[in-house]
DNA sequence: TTAATAGTGTCTATCAGACACTATGGG
DNA sequence: CCCATAGTGTCTGATAGACACTATTAA
């Protein structure tokens, strides 16, 4: 096959302005990270709050600019999880940030997102073990770890225009936000005083939904759920994520037998855990990850007819 | 909650100067997309031959800049798809295009992809119907639809270097690249003739296999097989899309079974096909797509043990 | 007439989920 | 002691896939 040709600025230019005057125009690239841990039992994402306009004082995703010519995106994202929340320098932090799973998500570029400028935003979801508070960047007023059910995940007003919503669908099997439903409330529950939920900056109520979305139908065909803890681990703990990501409660024996009976999800340690369970029972066994890369069968989540159409 | 704050230029720029001073080298931001489709019964994409270097004289798909400010993603993606291949003017070709299934594939942004500068381009994927030949775009030397299996969809050299490839997993559940094994020969096959198989330009064979994995698992979970066909189908014409993207024979029988017993899936139009199938058989009957946008219980993909870690 | 094909029936192995039961250990 | 919990056994209904069979139609 013929060698590419090497640089040529003035095919460059030719080239560019074939296209599209307006190329010109620049468009800024951030990178944004949905991080997601378990704290407590329930689930909580990784924000920041906004020292500067616009949604100053708002709570947002952790993320940054790309480095231009010097860094790719998931490299970018690495580099944004670890700088804006201090989770870098001591030794243990580090090993901790070595353990995080960080995906790609999905893109978000409608004009209007940003009120300064054209910004697309290419996001990155990311499952860790329950990690340190973090500290704040530079250019951020705090940064904490906030529980997901005390969010208000629906799009915030002005975002999203009817005509222009960026198509996000990508391995997300069901189609409903998210957020349209709070955690928490199933339909069955009593109805909660309505405490007031936090609203995210910019449209990252939108982003960060796609990403829990993400999130819960990842864990069914892969054995990323692991991600969300330390080394060792019990089956009951890995029930616990998967209970807090799906918001579901799951039957303690079926889903015993259903982890051990995939193979590759989970191997045994021959250790046995310090302690029973917070309310007492016998020990349980510990396991690690093992070396499958998806679930086969899948762990489906309980079917919900109102979800399917 | 507070208004966002008008906007402030000043502010603008303490704020991108506080983040790093290379936030001003540009990056340019393009749409690619991977548009499919069936044409004689096998797994077809969409090519333009580009017109200037780099990469001049190779195929690439089919994609350009963003507008800034103008556009979202998914509008940039469905204008490059119309404008690049012509396949917009007429009536006919404008109702088909209408039809096109288009989601978000992934963003590939390694600073060296483009040897002109750093581009990141978010990607496309598109399912169509048997669509007329293209026209090339003003950019391209030509336009033409390709047989999937006469492509070379090995990452090309130079690009993806060790220690920087983007994520882009999401959706996809099997971890194999998609085209280190090529379509058709499937270990038992016998050794065919080696056809030099085509090289796409920039990393357009990981964006591609990409693709291709991602439609594999789409067509597992969402009804959008139905978008390869035209709005009248026969559940044999269903069966060829299965088995041209998943490059896997299906047993008619139980996939007839299985069709119609997932609701919402397709719904009968009463009438029945005009002939039988090619060489013989009975008038198959007429189906259209149903109203369920993911299918319960799902399609899944005969399993194959060396594909699951 | 022949052969390929549409569609249905039936059987079996597997799996998800419900339920029951025991054994263990914290409060 | 009490009771929540870890873990196992067993049953039932749903499902995937193999195989058999008929009815229909192009060549």
């Amino acid at each position: 096959m013929p060698a590419p040709q090497p640089y040529d600025q003035a095919a460059e230019q030719e080239w560019l302005a074939s296209y599209d005057p307006h190329a010109y125009t620049p468009v800024a690239v951030t990178v944004d990270v949905v991080a997601l841990t378990l704290r407590q039992g329930s689930l909580h994402v990784l924000l920041v709050e906004r020292a500067a306009p616009p949604y100053q004082g708002y709570w947002a995703l952790p993320g940054g600019f790309l480095r231009a010519g010097q860094e790719g995106l998931a490299e970018a994202a690495a580099r944004e999880l670890a700088e804006e929340t201090g989770l870098l320098g001591t030794a243990d932090a580090e090993a901790a940030l070595s353990r995080v799973h960080l995906e790609q998500l999905g893109s978000y570029g409608a004009p209007e997102r940003d009120p300064r400028m054209h910004v697309v935003s290419v996001a990155y979801l990311a499952f860790a073990p329950d990690l340190p508070d973090p500290q704040a960047g530079t250019d951020a007023a705090a940064a904490a770890w906030h529980p997901v059910s005390s969010l208000d995940l629906r799009p915030a007003a002005g975002q999203r225009p009817a005509g222009a919503p960026d198509e996000t669908h990508g391995g997300g099997f069901d189609g409903h936000a998210g957020g349209e439903v709070p955690p928490g409330s199933d339909g069955t529950a009593p109805p909660e005083p309505a405490r007031p939920r936090t609203a995210l900056a910019f449209d990252h109520a939108t982003i960060l939904a796609d990403g829990l979305d993400r999130a819960r139908a990842k864990i069914e065909y892969s054995p990323l759920a692991t991600a969300f803890l330390r080394h060792d681990f019990t089956i009951p703990e890995l029930r616990a994520v998967y209970e807090a990501v799906w918001d579901e409660k799951l039957h303690p024996g079926n889903f015993h037998r259903k982890v051990l009976s995939v193979p590759g999800f989970v191997e045994s340690t021959g250790t046995t855990a310090e302690r029973g369970g917070s309310r007492g029972g016998p020990r349980a066994r510990n396991y690690r990850s093992g070396d499958a890369a998806l679930l086969h069968p899948a762990l489906l989540r309980p079917a919900h007819e109102d979800e399917i159409r």
